[in-house]
Formats: structure tokens, sequence, C-alpha cells
DNA sequence: ATCTGGGCGAGCA
DNA sequence: TTGCTCGCCCAGA
């Protein structure tokens, strides 16, 4: 199992509701500072529909891009329950920590 | 609030 | 194989 498939099973353990954040999801598979890696990951992501690459956002609350686009990712988190204002989110709590 | 350098890994020449 | 670019970034100043 190579490192993309090691980020994308963790990302699947965030529950709906919740979301990650890149640098979370990079110390979780062992990357100190790969914040960006992971972004490439995501952005490459082979499975778009199983894997939800949606729920991970900025460190500081914001939501951060997507490859479909950054209202499509922030629509998404707002019909899971997660409160968006300005493209940060508001509770800093629903933020999921492995 | 803005800018800056650092950082990781996949893809392509 | 080596080297370089790029991407949904981060922490510090």
């Amino acid at each position: 199992m190579n490192l993309e498939h090691r980020v994308y099973k963790k990302l699947l353990e965030v529950p709906k509701g919740k979301v990650t954040t890149y640098s979370e999801l990079a110390k979780a598979v062992g990357l100190k500072n790969g914040q960006r890696a992971i972004g490439r990951m995501m952005n490459k992501n082979p499975y778009p529909v199983i894997i939800p690459c949606h729920r991970v956002i900025l460190s500081d609350g914001k939501i951060g891009g997507y490859a479909w686009g950054e209202n499509v990712k922030t629509n998404m988190l707002s019909k899971e329950g997660i409160k968006i204002k300005n493209g940060k989110i508001l509770d800093a709590d629903k933020i999921y920590r492995f």
C-alpha cells in the first residue's frame, strides 16, 4: 500500500460532519511537512466519489482549494453540517484529529 | 493582514 | 536515472 492509499484510508476515518486538515493528515501518515504533497494527492484523487477530499481544510480553518472549485467544496461541507463564513469554518471543534 | 521560505512526492522530459 | 515543476499548504516574521 503506497502513500496515496494510506492518505485516502486515513481520510475515510473522518466522519461525516467533521473535517481534518492537510497538516493533520500529513502527520498521520508519517510526513512531517508534507502538507503540499497531501494537497497534490487530493488533486489527483483517483476516486473522487469514494474519497471525501472535500473534508480536508487548511490548518487555520480556511477551506482552501478544490479541484472542482472551492465553491463546490464549500457547499458540500455546508450540507454535511459544517458552518462556513467567508471561506472559513466557524466551528473549530468540528476538526477531526487522528 | 500580507509576504516568504521551506517542504514532500508524483509526473514528465 | 536525474532534475525540475507544480499542487486543494504551513509557520514564522
